[in-house]
DNA sequence: GGGCACAACTTGTCAATGGCAAGATATGAT
DNA sequence: ATCATATCTTGCCATTGACAAGTTGTGCCC
């Protein structure tokens, strides 16, 4: 914490945007995308109370731009993970466990302006990527392949969700990673005994 | 609206806790669980702004009934569609849809207090009959009883997430709950060629 | 029917918040 | 050197959640 602090006393932060950013995604990630206020972040980045608003113009600003930056780790972290639907799911499970402050609000278009042109440019990118992972795999029982699709970006999404809520029931592995791939493995059609 | 004013200038509502409540439900689908305020609400019951207050301690105490509320409807639901996976999935779907500010209160627990012996017992028994409607399909492509639960409640619960998000591509029928049944059989073994 | 304990609601207050306006200060271009 | 502009501060206001203390209605017991 405190990386941002400003080491001398000077009217310019330097890096203010970055280090309310930063100071967002941590309260976040402490105790959700509301507990925290505008004024904390200030104080924790040293500046005064109105300082934040420059560059974000209000909160929702602020939460916009969490979304925006989210999006595009999340596209970079789905890109990494190749082609197949296994190897995508877990990225996607992984980011949002790892990356949970910005998953949670990114999931949650009515905390911020989802008309952003950062954030729509992000998020199309992240959902072309889903698409071509779900298309990785045969379409299950006679599918099309856009509901197919869908239900691949369901069981994901639905994993991961309920793993942040911690709904799902304990002992499953400490890697939701690698607990997400035999529940996704379920959505493929049955293996040959070869593997 | 305003089912709940009070008809004639009295001291005593009469029934209060019930108004707030409806209130609370209808701002929460309105525009989200964080737009509105308890004095908000008790403007729109007629009553001081501190009235609220005695019924439900504080905002969390509001957002702990909304969701035990929400979890005994949900458990009423789900029983009310019988043991097969499909079915209970639609109606899980449905729910989401048609009780959309419950849904959103339901898991989002920091929003409220869990450990709420109201809100642990209903959700308890939500608990119970989806177990049921899991086990309720084989379990597709040899995964064991438990792990083909998570997938099946990770697709419905994502589904229904992805829906209310407004995530879902246009052009799916316009009633969610028959929307999710082809989604949903994505996860069933393949079926036979007469039906 | 009288009195009384308690539930239901009101009024008043406080610190904190988001947002705005106006002013101060630094930065960079020319 | 000057000046436009970006960055940050100070001051302010309405609103909010929470609390304390007071007021009014209700039901119960005798």
């Amino acid at each position: 914490m405190a990386r941002y602090d400003r080491r001398v006393t000077s009217y310019h932060h330097g890096n203010l945007r970055r280090a309310v950013l930063d100071a967002a995604v941590e309260a976040i990630a402490e105790s959700g995308p509301a507990t925290w206020s505008l004024r904390e972040l200030a104080r924790r980045a040293g500046v005064s109370h109105a300082a934040p608003a420059h560059h974000f113009g209000d909160k929702t600003g602020l939460l916009t731009a969490v979304a925006a930056e989210g999006y595009r780790l999340f596209a970079d972290a789905l890109t990494a993970a190749g082609d197949d639907f296994l190897d995508v799911g877990a990225a996607y499970v992984r980011f949002a466990v790892d990356h949970r402050a910005y998953f949670e609000v990114m999931f949650r278009p009515d905390l911020y302006r989802a008309d952003d042109p950062e954030v729509a440019a992000e998020s199309a990118r992240a959902d072309a990527i889903l698409q071509r992972g779900a298309r990785g795999h045969a379409a299950p029982s006679g599918a099309d392949q856009r509901t197919a699709a869908i239900a691949a970006w369901s069981i994901v999404h639905g994993f991961a969700a309920l793993w942040l809520n911690g709904n799902l029931p304990p002992g499953l592995p400490s890697d939701p990673a690698e607990a997400a791939r035999p529940v996704l493995r379920c959505l493929l059609p049955p293996r040959l005994p070869s593997t």
